[in-house]
DNA sequence: TTACTTTATGTCAAATCTGACATAAAGTAA
DNA sequence: TTACTTTATGTCAGATTTGACATAAAGTAA
């Protein structure tokens, strides 16, 4: 948002801020939330490219369906853990994940 | 080990593996424990550079003594998670961060 | 519309992780 | 040696994570 909207919204009354201003989240909490994000979006991303539904991923990733959706959409229940498992479960390497993790 | 090494210690009778060979580690669960050792070694090497106790690190990561040492060791019961959530928490830039992952 | 496929969400038991504590082991200095 | 500091290890209760299941919701094609 540029600062011009900024204050337009301010001037109607409302309190612009972050998400994570919002939530309370402290620099690091937010960084986690979006290294989770950055995994979680890679991990739907190698899915679609490979052209195969989650039931078939899940297989892949030896999990069920409810687990990879909820892995691509980076819900709570999903540590960075599983991500990066399964990241490299399906041959990302190092190098790859490092990039995603700098993104 | 070279080439020359395996093939006498062979022609001995031994067989010459790698630890995650032994241990029946696929790719990326070597990986995985490759990454875990990466980050916990970074831990300790900013713990060191700041020259301070582990006692003393663990207030700081909000923490015990006792869990400190197990991330340091790269201990079973430490997740990949902790060592990210913690590296962060020190100051640790994600850009930082993908340099110990890539290492 | 129906029938079918795919994805999302809620729940839960079992597995795993974590902070905390005790205590052992190792290191340091006198 | 003793006294002290630091680090390592074992245990465990409480918290979190995970695979699995059911089912809802959304998307697709006829």
């Amino acid at each position: 948002m540029n600062k011009e909207r900024k204050r337009e919204l301010e001037a109607k009354g409302f309190e612009v801020t972050t998400v994570a201003d919002f939530l309370g989240l402290s620099k690091h909490e937010e960084a986690i939330i979006e290294l989770r994000l950055a995994l979680s979006q890679e991990l739907k991303k190698r899915r679609i490219g490979a052209r195969i539904s989650q039931e078939r991923f899940a297989k892949r990733l030896e999990t069920s369906q409810a687990r990879v959706a909820k892995m691509e959409a980076g819900d709570k229940s999903v540590s960075l853990d599983l991500l990066i498992r399964n990241l490299l479960k399906i041959g990302v390497s190092r190098k790859e994940l490092a990039e995603i993790v700098s993104s």
